[in-house]
DNA sequence: TGGAGAGATCGACGATTATCGATGGGATGT
DNA sequence: ACATCCCATCGATAATCGTCGATCTCTCCA
């Protein structure tokens, strides 16, 4: 009669099973990609301004707000555009960017969460 | 009578106002240091793994799983582990891991979404 | 037509990271 | 006691990343 539920009872030395994968690589390295875009406080800072604001927002707006220089606030919204997270409209001299329209739902989701 | 709504009508050379900061920096600091712990293939797997399995899984499967070296393997689990999002026992010589019992809603929610 | 402002890109530099081989430390069994 | 196995840590190395100054392109306006 087996009281304690032991951790691994059966475990032999020498033997090591690999678990099965869970998730296909390709939604891994698809999920990776995101999640690097939003492991950055400035990116995650401007995904949540843009997830709150209704209207486009100026780029010249966000190198307002941070400490941080214009190539670097620029450099910071291209990788978030290259993740395919935000979108880009140009008017006149100034850029707008918002949060991408055709957001996948499990990115919506993450985002949901986050901010 | 407008018709087209522009996306920033209003729109002055010279002037940018900074939005307002919606996140706590602390909260975003918090969230970085989760989405960095996350942002990688293979902790990525990992994380998914633990969430499926309901027993502790030995590392050493992990090693065996992968195909990378058993110090990475252990360099991974150990990021994980300093971001909160695993427990460790040891038992003999195995050590068992396994999702974090006490993990905050928020971090709780975006695994779900995630794995 | 020319100057000025906004924003992207380039090149460089320091910091962080992923990876490995080598080593150390604890538990097991002979 | 000693060899063996598992796992963590250390030291090194190559790659990636964050940041900035300098520069380029584009638009607007005088």
């Amino acid at each position: 009669m087996r009281f304690m539920k032991s951790p691994a009872p059966d475990r032999v030395k020498g033997v090591c099973s690999p678990p099965a994968m869970p998730m296909a690589l390709a939604k891994v390295d698809q999920s990776v990609e995101v999640l690097k875009a939003l492991a950055d406080p400035t990116r995650l800072q401007m995904i949540g301004i843009l997830k709150r604001s209704v209207e486009p927002v100026c780029i010249c707006d966000f190198t307002a707000a941070f400490d941080l220089s214009q190539p670097t606030i620029s450099h910071h919204m291209a990788r978030l555009r290259e993740a395919g997270l935000v979108d880009v409209s140009k008017s006149g001299i100034w850029a707008y960017y918002r949060l991408a329209s055709r957001l996948e739902a499990k990115t919506r989701a993450l985002l949901d969460v986050l901010v």
